[in-house]
DNA sequence: ATGAAAGCGCTAACAC
DNA sequence: GTGTTAGCGCTTTCAT
């Protein structure tokens, strides 16, 4: 590998590689005359400036390092696209390290991503996350950090997470003053935030429609494809249906449109099946899936705007809740009902 | 941001900084002791080495820098999934571009990679680039750089590509030994590697089985699902259908399937579709797509190895070109016949 | 076994 | 206007 320095085009010019740093940084000491000629050799030598000696001098990268926990989730590489995407017209690059839902490889990202000297942090959490450890740590060393969709809440870092609760709440009424009363929900991993508010939305919005829980409709499992699958099996065996699932996100949905057809179900028409998710995947599904739609670059991009203020603005220490709201997309997968409107 | 160096527990320890730098790098000259105290030390103040400081001494950042048109592609996903997964397990940071599919862009983000210094470049080409400049200029630094999905296959440099032809010969041997003999095509942009490969593919599995073309059912578009649906709607209306539509990508077939059930059709019983694909993405469309299957991991992973090595080989200057073979995958979205197959 | 000196490529501070 | 000096945090000779 081959790399032209400054001090190359100094040679060159029978300068001093000073002036021909501020040459190209267009330095007002420096002569019209002289910055011409420095440029011009400067791109007939091909010189690229080495920006890791710049960082190491001024300690600023200009790098955002980025930790999710898989890529191949859509909803994440939707996040990641706006997250370089920000970065990019910030004049940001982006390191991405991937945790594998693993506590140790998250752990391992982020101290990486210390030692390359991260000018700040984009943090989605693992499932398994439960020591905080490394977390004080980034607090100690001041280092600028976001969490996004999995957060801690109390560690005084800034989070930017959906308004699943009121997004159910809004979701379900709509259901409710449609005419529809049975719905069951398939919920993800309790210990997570976003299981759990989910969960609490789905259980606020029965009890404001005056719905009676039924527990046997509540089934615990995780956010994978599979989980939906096994959930609705475990549903179509204990006994009378309900009009609806509700799915903690779109692949347990899907999980839940494949299980259903399995068991000799038609999609919407026997049984109605929804979910949180976002516009892209709810339209791949068919019948495409009705869904509280959360909207992953806009998540991405007030991630990055959140954590670049946070970078500016290193002294102050404030740290900030985000949450962005959520709507309600009827498609194709819940039959629209004409029953009218019964004010409680 | 607060940050321990060397010197810091240097002085802590009363001993010169090189004997902290050799410590911890467990150099045979210290003393068991000294480096049990230099790393308890160490620990106690969260030492974390400056990983920028080590790469402009070694001139080495273990860092890959990876350009691909667009995240939101889960095609591209995968495979920056898969590329993150081995450049980790071989100790390397992934730094992660995106040209969305714009030629000036791409060229920014390299120029940025080689400022950064990155050990090596995996390179997939956005669909409007022409200008090779920037490539040679890679090769003239001796920048270790790797194509992989859509390249350049004149400039030296490796390529890692699928074996397009051969897997819709393969598939469509398959789809004619069942009996189907009318298969349109929708084609993408022919002025790229992938598009023009698939459609060679097509034509000579026709002209081996002794099918003639038909020159409307080879519709050009982009790769896009709404390229697909605007495809279908052309063929749709004017004239006659074909018995499957093979297409160029999973995205175009879904435009297919979107545009066959607004035009009144079921998938597979009226109009079979296929289409170069991977299992994931396949699975999730219903009926489940037919597809020429590319492993995307695959191609990540044999991206990252290929790189690697000629990243440790710096001088040899040898390029090679991997071609990842395909398989046929029949899955619901077109009718299995019983036809026996005549041996022409 | 430990440390002093020099340098990676760049820039900021201060002369000339 | 241009150049000299020093330093970013680390490592690699080469003395001691």
């Amino acid at each position: 590998m081959i790399n032209i320095r400054q001090s190359d085009i100094a040679k060159e010019l029978n300068v001093s590689r000073v002036t021909v740093s501020k040459s190209l940084r267009d330095h007002p000491d420096i002569s019209p005359e002289m910055k011409a000629k420095v440029n011009k050799t400067a791109k007939e030598l091909g010189y690229i400036p080495n920006l890791i000696a710049k960082q190491l001098n001024s300690r600023k990268t200009y790098t955002l390092g980025v930790v999710i926990p898989d890529l191949e989730n859509s909803f994440f590489a939707f996040i990641v696209d706006s997250i370089i995407d920000s970065a990019t017209e910030r004049g940001y690059h982006v390191l991405l390290m991937v945790s594998r839902e693993k506590e140790d490889q998250e752990r391992k990202n982020i101290e990486n991503l210390i030692g390359m000297r991260a000018d700040g942090l984009l943090v989605c959490l693992s499932q398994e996350t439960v020591n905080t450890s490394i977390f004080s740590q980034l607090k100690k060393m001041k280092i600028p950090m976001v969490f996004f969709d999995r957060v801690f809440e109390t560690m005084g870092f800034s989070t930017i997470v959906f308004n699943d609760k009121k997004g159910a709440m809004d979701a379900l009424d709509q259901v409710f003053q449609s005419g529809y009363t049975k719905i069951a929900h398939f919920a993800g991993y309790s210990n997570t935030n976003i299981g759990n508010e989910r969960t609490e939305g789905y259980l606020e919005a029965l009890k404001k429609n005056g719905i009676p829980i039924q527990k046997n409709w509540i089934i615990e499992g995780g956010f994978e494809v599979k989980d939906g699958y096994d959930s609705f099996i475990k549903l179509f065996n204990q006994g009378p249906l309900p009009e609806i699932v509700f799915a903690v996100n779109d692949r347990v949905a899907l999980g839940a449109y494949n299980a259903a057809r399995s068991s000799g179900l038609k999609i919407a028409t026997d049984i109605g099946i929804m979910g949180y998710g976002f516009s892209e995947t709810a339209e791949i599904l068919h019948p495409t899936l009705t869904i509280i739609n959360q909207d992953p670059r806009k998540m991405g991009q007030i991630a990055v705007n959140t954590l670049l203020e946070e970078i500016s603005n290193k002294s102050q220490n404030i740290s900030k809740k985000v949450i962005i709201e959520e709507e309600f997309l009827w498609k194709h997968s819940i039959l629209k009902r004409t029953k009218q409107y019964k004010p409680k």
